[in-house]
DNA sequence: TCTTGACTTGACACTGTGTAAATTGACACG
DNA sequence: CGTGTCAATTTACACAGTGTCAAGTCAAGA
């Protein structure tokens, strides 16, 4: 719906898009994203009010192209709360690259700007519910450990699985993407799995 | 050593520290800071070369304050691995809360810094070397698990204990202090100690 | 032909960092 | 007592980057 064909705005989108990817946490200047979609800086504003808000429909668009939604449709299939769980974050763990440019800008600009904060904490909360499912499927079957209530679990499957987790284990310490992916649905299963 | 009596630049160091504090994250002006401890602003470019050095310059002077070396000085005391761990953990996590607000300024500093991601690459470069040291005493007594290599552990235990994991679980989730150290520990255990 | 919409150009206000020069005030040393 | 020195002040400015504004161009369509 809103990639209504404006060719103008999707090659600004994708010039924002390309340059977040490129230099992770770095917020690109206007003018440089104006150059990289062969656009005067002043078009930017007759599309977007200002950059957070630009970089912010940036990452809708992103959805859009990837598909978030349906990707995330696997786990709600599963029937067990473990199959549930390992969905979840073989899902997640799989976007978490697509989209770490982008959102580490984001989060570097929530420290400073109500906006860009507002728009993240949304999407984290939408991750978080996906969290939430997976301990309540957990809890339905009698395999949550009794060590945590439904909450505290959720936090902390939401904290082993948040992009700071990502970014520590795979850009700083170099682990490979499958290597993280195994580490981390280990950690979940040894912290929230009974026995 | 760099606490020689200097009743301007401890105020200002001060001053700093007191506004980081109080809006971790937020890169606080040097009209703020020169405000905050009675001075001009350019007073401020008098004992420091830029804004990023005054803000290295603080954490050190925290260090000063908070003897850091001290309260890591019983982990590398303790005998056996497990007790190491937990030491360790548990002085690093009294630590955490006081340097947070100064903390997480450097690290969104980072992002465009270079002397700031010099500076706080170095600190938790250190804090690395306390993980390797408690993963090398566990390996040694044989009671690392089979699962990963002295590195992997040490990236895993670095990862477990850094900052963003504590602001995940502690600022953001809520949770206490204590509940935070246990939380951690036991996870620690779990993934690393064998059996 | 006239109009409309999308885009461009150029100028400018504002904020914040960092630099520079000239000045004041205090204190020590001869 | 005068002089030099040092800390700090004031004022001014250059620079970068965001966001605003006004005027002009250009093509498509009624």
């Amino acid at each position: 719906m809103s990639s209504e064909k404006n060719p103008t705005r999707t090659r600004i989108l994708k010039a924002a898009w390309e340059l977040l990817e490129s230099n992770p946490g770095v917020a690109a200047r206007m003018s440089d994203i104006a150059k990289k979609a062969g656009v005067s800086r002043q078009a930017l504003y007759l599309h977007f009010p200002n950059r957070t808000e630009l970089f912010v429909a940036t990452t809708k668009y992103m959805d859009e192209v990837y598909c978030v939604q349906d990707s995330l449709a696997d786990s709600r299939a599963a029937t067990t709360g473990e199959a549930r769980l390992e969905a979840y974050i073989t899902a997640w763990s799989a976007y978490v690259p697509k989209i770490f440019g982008i959102a580490k800008t984001l989060i570097v600009m929530s420290e400073s700007d109500e906006d860009a904060a507002r728009a993240w904490a949304e999407r984290m909360q939408d991750m978080r519910e996906g969290c939430e499912a997976a301990v309540a499927a957990l809890a339905r079957d009698g395999a949550l450990t009794s060590n945590y209530s439904e909450t505290e679990a959720t936090d902390l499957l939401w904290t082993l699985m948040s992009l700071q987790t990502w970014e520590s284990l795979v850009v700083k310490c170099g682990w490979d993407q499958a290597r993280y992916k195994a580490t981390v649905l280990s950690l979940a299963r040894k912290a929230l799995v009974e026995r």
